[in-house]
DNA sequence: TAAATATACTGTACGACGCACAGTATTGTC
DNA sequence: GACAATACTGTGCGTCGTACAGTATATTTA
């Protein structure tokens, strides 16, 4: 295996710690359950597994930043999660906190490529 | 204390890892010592302590991304880095991957703004 | 009609890394 | 001589994305 892929992999994944729980705080304006969140992230190009997905949301829950309620109305119940006003004022602060990172990176990786 | 806050530094913390490794290797291009990486770094916008620099440094460099040796010429004797063949791999390929978070990321918050 | 797939979720242990210290040593400044 | 700056080593911890294992049932396919 490429010696090279095997690091880049491994710090692909430490790259999206905190990425993960900003796309999908950023995805819960709306209510959302967590199958159809899966697929609506997907299409905008973010992958996430089922078995990553659905404990991050129970844990941004019990972190008081998403409410739930069961829909048990259609055939399949579905466990809708939707951002609590304190996960809306987190976001705020995440997504400014998220600008400022890619601001700080473009000036360092831009520097190493004009050197 | 802010309840927004704690969660907000805490999720800041988790969005550092890799970004940090990414911002250490980009400077690495030229060799550099880790007190002077610290300060570089610091006018650069990234704001790193030595208990975590340092211990990055020999990571990276067991991890085989970066080489070290020691220049005793001066009053002080310090610790040079710089890129390994690997580690220019690494960081092409990294610098690649922080772009292509960046562009979902845009993506995510651009409709989050937008609806 | 039975098998396969899709839908929808719960539970849990692990590995990796930035952090937060504690610590050493010496040079330079006041 | 005291203090700050410079320059580094060492180590344990908390957090989270991952990688599974698992359950259940509706829908689709052969």
């Amino acid at each position: 295996m490429n010696e090279a892929s095997e690091v880049v992999s491994q710090l692909q994944q430490e790259l999206r710690r905190g990425v993960v729980v900003l796309a999908v705080l950023s995805q819960m304006d709306t209510a959302s359950y967590g199958y159809s969140l899966i697929q609506r992230l997907a299409e905008r190009g973010l992958e996430i597994e089922e078995g990553t997905l659905y404990p991050l949301m129970r844990r941004l829950e019990k972190q008081g930043l998403l409410a739930s309620e069961w829909d048990t109305t259609e055939t399949r119940p579905r466990k809708y999660y939707r951002l609590s006003p304190l996960g809306r004022e987190v976001l705020a602060q995440l997504s400014a906190e998220w600008s400022g990172t890619v601001a700080v990176m473009n000036r360092l990786l831009g520097s190493e490529n004009h050197e």
